[in-house]
RNA sequence: GCCCCCGUGGCGAAAUGGUAUACGCAGCCGACUUAAAAUCGGCCGCUUCGGCUUGCGGGUUCGAGUCCCGCCGGGGGCACCA
């Protein structure tokens, strides 16, 4: 900047104030002025290593330690940004800016989540192409955080919809689908488990090293290239299958798991959802259930994620246990899955759920004295079972919902034989138990669970109690009898031994033994007579990827004429959306379960047939119309920033190392240095990404096994609304505030009216949304920055209050006036050497604020700045040294104000990169500290004493300042924490 | 129902087990001003002036906002997962 740009900002129109007073209007000058500065010279430009991004502002990476801060992307939605979005881009920026001043080579960029539901919805209503209106949305998305000042390398933006981008999404989606989970292999960190190439499998069923299931004994190379496709199909990591998905005719798609909320509707609109058999795309995600649950400990993240993340996970231990049914066709097997095999002996009967197999096998008539309550008034076990599943397939994920803990359930005709006692239990088919989960039957132990107890209730069936709670908790079991049943996992089990009249067994007891022993034994047990084992089990299902919708990313897949799926080679990529007459979902009546999905693409005949040549010569091929979900584009954006501009890789591995490698001598396992989102994307984005990157970790694309080292949520910025006597709601921005009531609640007005306040989110039918415009307008975007760091803890959630936002105006209005006499616009600093009261506040600021910085406290960081500024403002003169270390550290915080009177100090270049101030440890620490005298914990007496006095001295003054209050009595204890406590316990 | 997090002035909030209420807002008093705004300086938990105070009741400790147990209130996650 040159010497006649420098003195440029507008003086104040305001008539009465100084013509060179900070405020909103300077503010907004000062801004842009430095924005185009750090535009024309590409200031937080980071350097690569190789490639065309390797020129970062005149420096390069080259010994320099990388740190990569991130936010989670945002979906450029048509409403535009309120003051709530950006806190999380706020800190990230305070934080990249801190990093960079401490010589670190920072990678900080932000790209747009565009594909999806809501840019379709949008585009539909206003009858534009997605594309069309999606890219409007991204640029005023853009120029919103632009004009924050935050510290992008805009090199490094882009969308997920580039043609570019989605070319590797297509591309990822290939590497899944074309390899397989193999469960013995050791994946590159050397635990078990590990994703391998299609063509290993393969290569291993052509050798004969591994048998082909389903088809014993076969040679690979004879089964047709269908069966061949229904083998692969069952190992692939993406595969297509016909099973119970979640089908929301409302929104006119299937949904995954994750997207579909407690009461059973599509967490987007809201509309209820349905099970229905379809063929569709998953991903195997539960072969990665252990590791997603291990693996959470080698990384930063909030308990409370890892916590959602482990739950939702589910990872159980427990057992499979094989009964034998007797039915009219012969024994058949049924394995059940359970947590506790130590209360085999408590079983009283079985369950299995509606969809189970074993109802083909019931008999013709009811058993001689089965109860009425058993068979529902149904002539026969068939005709009961086929009404019960049929009333069961009825019922939506909410009917479910409603009635849990409601049993209900008939009897099958048959009897499960219990492999331990020999014991002949009813089987009973019944809707608490799940076909999905486990194996879809249960073994009930009324006395140890909640659902089989209520279920036995209802039934008329025993309760036997196998386990008793420790002695020492004083509970007796009759305490449990007849009443809810006993289910802790802290007991001593009874009642539980077989003798060896059993004759096709071995004698069992697990009786006197706590319950984690029993379990082991009877495990042991269970293996050596081969009818059952330790198994693991998970809550978490396989990943429903495919959707009935425009707007997102085309498969690369194409089936021929025999309905056999190929992928289409690399070269082919990206696979584009083409133009169809209409991009509109196929919706239905939310409530019609019978609707089927129909997918937009398939309305474009001419992109759906093609001929090509798949290496067996010309032929026709149909794609596939499904589009990917919403996620896949942002399971792996975070590479991209890496280099956008490389099209010969996804990410290439020497950047990949230098910024998210493992070891880069910042002692951490890899991933992305800093994350930081909102909490709401707990299980669903960061559990996908995360499988993502391990699947491409084990093929060798990616040298770390986590995506994002150090996740951090930010809180949520709320805001008060309010309401008329009508419950209609009224602008906030003109609601005042009266005197408060007699209920000490103050009352609320508007137009004369009174109106009622609620707490709540920021929205426009709320009609409380502040904009960050409104703060640019107003105070400026410094102010605005300023505020919310300094509102409260980043995490914690906290309401908006534009009335505060005042104090950090005034903060920046000091600072600017301790360097700028407000009515010449000269620089007025002091050369001479500050005082030593101002060194030593100055080093101690400096030393917190590094603390607080490192700790992304920002909040107490700005509250340490304001009291070194307000000392230096009760200054005669303000001293350069003193107030150019306040102004570096302010910068990430406020950054244009900053760089103004930096570059108004006399400094030529940005101080974006200027060293962060350390502090001189002469000048850290006080001259006297106040040592405080308590007794019993009060405080009694204060005593000036110095920092470094010796603890029998202390204690000599401290009894010396209380002697009256101990009446010459000598203390019975005295703790001496030299230099602030000394604590005294008087004789009694 | 199970699990997790959070309760501090009128408000947003500070406090490695060690002087509770830093910093800001609002409010009050004063200076400057013809006046107002802005600015600058001071005050700002309750109190019967003994003390009492971090939602309530216990506990551990010389000492608890902070650690432990039990309640109450608010928020979030999961929910027939055997």
């Amino acid at each position: 900047m040159s010497d006649n740009e420098k003195n440029t900002a507008a003086p104040a129109v305001d008539s009465g104030e100084p013509a060179f007073r900070y405020n909103a209007a300077m503010a907004q000058g000062i801004e842009e002025r430095w924005q185009q500065y750090w535009d024309e010279h590409g200031t937080f430009w980071a350097a690569n290593v190789n490639g065309d991004l390797k020129d970062g502002e005149g420096r390069n990476a080259e010994g320099r330690k990388s740190y990569f801060a991130m936010d989670m992307f945002p979906y450029p939605s048509g409403k535009g940004l309120h003051v709530g979005h950006p806190l999380g881009y706020l800190a990230t920026d305070v934080v990249s800016r801190y990093h960079r001043m401490k010589g670190e080579n920072v990678l900080h960029a932000m790209g747009y989540d565009a594909f999806g539901l809501p840019a379709e919805q949008y585009a539909v209503q206003t009858g534009q192409h997605p594309r069309v209106t999606t890219e409007q949305n991204i640029a005023n998305m853009r120029r919103q955080l632009h004009r924050m000042g935050l510290s992008f390398d805009d090199r490094r933006s882009f969308a997920t919809i580039d043609p570019g981008y989605v070319r590797w999404t297509q591309w990822i989606f290939s590497r899944i689908y074309d390899a397989w989970y193999d469960p013995e292999a050791t994946n590159p960190s050397g635990s078990k488990g590990c994703a391998r190439p299609i063509a290993d499998l393969v290569a291993e069923f052509e050798s004969g090293i591994r048998a082909i299931p389903g088809h014993d004994g076969k040679v690979w190379n004879e089964l047709t290239a269908v069966e061949q496709t229904d083998v692969l199909n069952e190992f692939r990591l993406a595969y297509i299958s016909k099973s119970p998905v979640n089908w929301c005719p409302g929104l006119g798609t299937v949904l995954a798991n994750e997207e579909v909320t407690a009461e059973g509707k599509s967490e987007r609109g809201n509309f209820p959802v349905f099970q229905r058999e379809l063929r569709q795309w998953s991903m195997r995600i539960t072969a990665y259930g252990h590791r997603l649950i291990s693996d959470l400990d080698t990384i930063d993240w909030p308990e409370k994620v890892k916590l959602m993340q482990r739950n939702w996970i589910g990872e159980s231990h427990g057992a499979s246990v094989h009964f034998t049914v007797e039915t009219p066709s012969g024994d058949q097997d049924m394995e059940i899955y359970t947590t506790r095999p130590d209360t085999l002996f408590g079983t009283t009967f079985a369950v299995v759920s509606p969809e189970h197999h074993l109802l083909a096998c019931v008999p013709d008539a009811w058993p001689a004295n089965t109860p009425e309550s058993w068979t529902g008034g149904y002539a026969t076990p068939k005709e009961a079972v086929t009404a019960y599943r049929r009333a069961a397939e009825a019922k939506t994920a909410k009917d479910r919902v409603d009635e849990a803990g409601e049993k209900t359930g008939l009897f099958t005709g048959l009897y499960a034989i219990n492999p331990i006692t020999g014991a002949e239990l009813p089987l009973f088919t019944a809707d608490y138990v799940l076909m999905d989960y486990g194996t879809g039957a249960i073994m009930a132990v009324p006395g140890g669970d909640q659902r089989d107890y209520d279920f036995a209730v209802k039934y008329g069936l025993p309760v036997i109690y196998t386990v008793q709670p420790l002695p020492e908790s004083g509970d007796d079991l009759s305490d449990y009898e007849g009443k809810a049943p006993f289910v802790s996992h802290d007991g001593i089990v009874i009642n539980s031994s077989v003798d060896a009249t059993r004759a096709d067994g071995q004698p069992l007891s697990i009786d006197g033994l706590r319950v984690d022993d029993a379990i082991a034994k009877v495990n042991a047990w269970l293996e050596q007579a081969g009818v059952g084992k330790g198994t693991v089990s998970y809550r978490l299902r396989d990943w429903l990827f495919s959707r009935q919708r425009y707007w997102g990313e085309p498969f690369p897949i194409v089936y021929d004429e025999d309905g056999v799926a190929h992928l289409l080679p690399d070269e082919q990529l990206p696979i584009n959306l083409p133009d169809v007459p209409d991009y509109s979902p196929k919706t239905f009546d939310p409530e019609d379960a019978e609707s089927n999905p129909e997918a937009p693409l398939s309305r474009n005949e001419e992109w759906v047939k093609v001929t090509m040549d798949l290496g067996e010569g010309p032929k026709t091929y149909y794609r596939d119309t499904n589009t990917m979900p919403n996620w896949a584009g942002s399971c792996w954006y975070y590479m991209r920033y890496l280099d956008p501009t490389d099209t010969e890789h996804m990410v290439e591995k020497d950047e990949y190392d230098y910024w998210m490698g493992p070891d880069r001598g910042n002692g951490r396992s890899g991933g992305v240095d800093l994350y930081v989102g909102g909490v709401e994307h707990a299980v669903l984005h960061l559990l996908y990404a995360r499988f993502w990157h391990k699947v491409l970790f084990d093929l060798g694309y990616v040298d770390s096994a986590e995506p994002f080292h150090k996740l951090f949520n930010q809180g949520m910025i709320q805001a008060y609304a309010y309401t008329d006597d009508r419950g209609q709601y009224v602008p906030a921005a003109e609601v005042e505030e009266g005197p408060a009531g007699a209920d000490g609640e103050p009352t609320f007005t508007w137009n004369g009216q009174h109106v009622n306040r609620e707490f709540g989110k920021m929205g426009k039918s709320l009609k409380n949304i502040i904009t960050p415009d409104d703060m640019y307008e107003n105070y400026g975007a410094d102010t605005f920055r300023l505020y919310e760091m300094s509102m409260g803890p980043l995490a914690e959630s906290r309401p908006w209050n534009t009335r505060n936002v005042v104090g950090g105006m005034r903060f920046l209005q000091r600072l600017w006036r301790n360097v700028v006499d407000e009515t010449t616009g000269e620089v007025r600093v002091s050369e001479d050497e500050p005082d030593l009261k101002t060194l030593k506040l100055l080093n101690n600021t400096i030393a917190d604020v590094t603390v607080e910085m490192e700790g992304m406290r920002p909040n107490t960081a700005i509250a340490k700045l304001i009291v070194l500024n307000n000392h230096l403002t009760s200054l005669d003169a303000v001293p350069r040294a003193a107030v150019e270390p306040l102004i570096l550290m302010l910068a990430p915080i406020a950054p244009h104000i900053c760089e103004e009177l930096w570059n108004r100090l006399g400094h030529a270049a940005s101080l974006a990169h200027e060293s962060w101030p350390v502090a001189d440890e002469r000048y850290v620490g006080q001259d006297t500290i106040t040592a405080v005298v308590q007794i019993k914990g009060k405080v009694r007496a204060k005593l000036e004493v110095s920092p470094d006095i010796d603890s029998a001295e202390l204690e000599r003054m401290a009894l010396e300042a209380v002697a009256d209050r101990l009446g010459g009595k000598t203390p019975r204890k005295v703790i001496v924490k030299a230099p602030k406590i000394v604590s005294i316990v008087p004789a009694e």
